[in-house]
DNA sequence: TGCCATGTTTGACGATTCGTCAATAATAAA
DNA sequence: TTTATTATTGACGAATCGTCAAACATGGCA
């Protein structure tokens, strides 16, 4: 290994050190609270050499939220890729996303932010047309899956509804639910009692809306979840056990 | 009316002209373009009577958001009275959130952006105890209106769905469907042509699911839609066609 | 009217964070 | 060893924050 490569790989590392120190200070201390000079100094260097790999807070964030997204594509991937017919997969994918939001707090909550379209825009260019990518990788899995249901003759899509459509549809219903959980909204006082499951179970209203078989009812999906928590997530479970309690 | 009168009223009215020229910068120039300085300068005042009226910028934008959830549910129950079968108030209501975050594009941003909750608990107490309350009277309208539908016989909820719940999933679906349109998100690239109109029909899966009678392909919903937001939005109807043109 | 007590407004101030950039140091090539 | 290139530093000016002692306005009273 030649000098230059050590350099190099010195660099890409402290880029790691530097989201890995940012995540701790957002979600500890919130967007306010992360500063770039605490930043340089946890990490032990100066400023200027975080400026050297980032434009500003934003552009942390948007990487943060970034690498959150492309994780969650990379569980569609698991869920979408598990046994079953596909309603079944599109159960699984569904646990995914809680799983993901509990397991990595810091992430779901600079996508948050990020929502906001001038904080999103200070980012650099191709940080946001990374983190595009991602989302786009995502919807295709979901859409992908939908479509999975319909060659599989398990549901037929009204006329005025595309496979892309419903995707939306399931992602806003699970981006807005857990946006209103993480949010302190008191769910609890507003009678919901448990928002989790029933941000999954109103994503099986909208599925059984659409006709797509078998209906919630007709399946043990509670034990279809369990098993497929175990199987295809048992690190992100342990993550997400582990960051609530 | 006596000069202590006279004075408050202009304390009041100070209040109000602080919010107007506040949400115009924050439309124009976002989050980190509002600044109290500018405020101040703007209305012709000081910056410390601003601080008088807010503890901050966050403690206006809260003040903005709420009053933009109290319009919300103020349109909430003129939709939730209007005439016809509850699904189809329910309809009605629906169309009502797209209005309001076409015609109030402002409050409806400074909602996204306090959903960070270090923001969000910036703001004093009494403000985040009011946005509460307005959040809370629109779920109460929503859930209300489910069992309307119940009490007509329109629907049967599963057991293990609330009508506080399903309240929840249509609030998820809407709020979470236009943050992510809100936020440039390329809707078009990602195959939704029509996002209002989707997240619409993604509401209408979720109710079919549920049972809720007359099912969507039963009903002229797009001319009852039409009559409704003539009849009861008028206002409403123009600023949103005005301030997107 | 003039004077005082009370409440309101002011803007200068110290503190904090931002993002830059000329100077310095480290590394690679000759 | 010398030189060229590349990386790092931290002091600096600019922007904004939130505060508060001093200045100012108001209304009641002699």
């Amino acid at each position: 290994m030649n000098r230059s490569t050590r350099k190099q790989l010195e660099i890409e590392h402290r880029e790691q050190e530097i989201l890995r120190v940012a995540a701790r200070i957002f979600l500890e201390e919130g967007y306010h609270g992360l500063n770039m000079d605490q930043i340089a100094h946890e990490i032990g260097c100066s400023k200027g050499t975080v400026y050297g790999h980032f434009r500003n807070k934003e552009d942390i964030l948007m990487e943060m939220a970034s690498r959150g997204v492309d994780k969650r594509a990379e569980m569609f991937s698991r869920a979408a890729a598990y046994s079953g017919r596909p309603r079944e997969r599109m159960a699984v994918l569904g646990m995914s996303v809680e799983l993901f939001v509990r397991a990595f707090p810091q992430y779901f909550a600079s996508e948050i932010i990020l929502r906001t379209e001038t904080l999103r825009e200070k980012a650099a260019p191709e940080r946001q047309e990374f983190m595009r990518d991602c989302e786009s990788r995502c919807m295709q899995i979901v859409a992908g899956l939908v479509r999975d249901g319909v060659a599989a003759g398990d549901l037929k899509l009204p006329e005025d509804v595309t496979s892309e459509e419903l995707a939306f549809g399931l992602w806003s219903l699970t981006y807005g639910g857990h946006t209103l959980v993480q949010t302190g909204t008191p769910m609890k006082n507003l009678g919901v009692k448990d928002p989790f499951g029933s941000i999954f179970r109103n994503a099986f209203l909208m599925l059984d809306g659409v006709g797509w078989k078998p209906y919630s009812h007709e399946i043990d999906y509670p034990q279809l979840l369990d098993q497929a928590a175990e199987t295809l997530f048992a690190e992100e479970l342990k993550l997400a056990t582990t960051s609530t309690v």
